[in-house]
DNA sequence: AAGTAGATGTTCT
DNA sequence: GAACATCTACTTA
């Protein structure tokens, strides 16, 4: 009798929960691969977001700007960063409380002509580094305030199951609220972050 | 290497 | 008015 060999589900992409946490779903997403129109990468830094606490925006309920935050998990909410930047979450958890993922960086893996375009830069390591940074590189608008992640333009796939991936956590950046909560989340090793940890 | 100014929608005091 | 989940350009060492 020949016994099989042993192998992991390597061609299947395991779903992401975004049903989880928001700590959770930020430690899941690293690793993942993120795609708006075919462009993108590998989310390598994220930053969890969670109604209970002061330094969501959806801390003090919801607002036209925040409403997508209380809305079903698995939809983007898109905001507007010092008038200026549109930066990228996903929202998670079940609705009415308004917790999400902050897209903080990704390793830049699809579309780089498209991303050098949009950032007027060539340097691959600042293509994607920073959440405003990101926003720009994917083309994010208020046109994509409240999509599904789960259909385009927006494609997220897990990261391999078999492939493992060092986490580092550390306190958020640009906050003066629960300066405490150990709630970024980044990649070790990566050349991509936006700051180092 | 480090610090500062300036860009400006949404929300809050 | 002021603060803000930021980034760039520019100054000073």
């Amino acid at each position: 009798m020949v016994v099989a060999p042993y192998y992991t589900a390597m061609t299947d992409h395991p779903c992401i929960d975004f049903g989880a946490a928001a700590p959770a779903l930020a430690h899941a997403l690293i690793g993942a691969t993120l795609l708006v129109d075919g462009v993108g990468g590998v989310i390598v830094e994220t930053e969890a977001y969670d109604g209970d606490e002061p330094a969501a925006h959806s801390h003090r309920g919801p607002t036209p700007r925040t409403a997508a935050m209380f809305g079903p998990p698995g939809h983007a909410y898109v905001y507007r960063s010092y008038g200026i930047h549109w930066c990228l979450n996903f929202v998670c958890r079940e609705s009415g409380h308004g917790a999400g993922v902050l897209i903080r960086a990704l390793q830049p893996t699809h579309g780089l002509d498209t991303m050098r375009a949009r950032r007027g830069l060539t340097d691959e390591r600042l293509l994607c580094a920073g959440p405003g940074r990101v926003g720009q590189a994917l083309g994010i608008t208020a046109a994509h305030y409240g999509l599904s992640l789960c259909e385009a333009p927006f494609d997220v796939r897990a990261a391999p199951a078999d492939v493992p991936v060092q986490v580092l956590t550390g306190p958020r950046i640009g906050i003066s609220q629960a300066q405490d909560l150990p709630w970024r989340f980044g990649l070790a090793g990566s050349r991509y972050l936006s700051r180092r940890f």
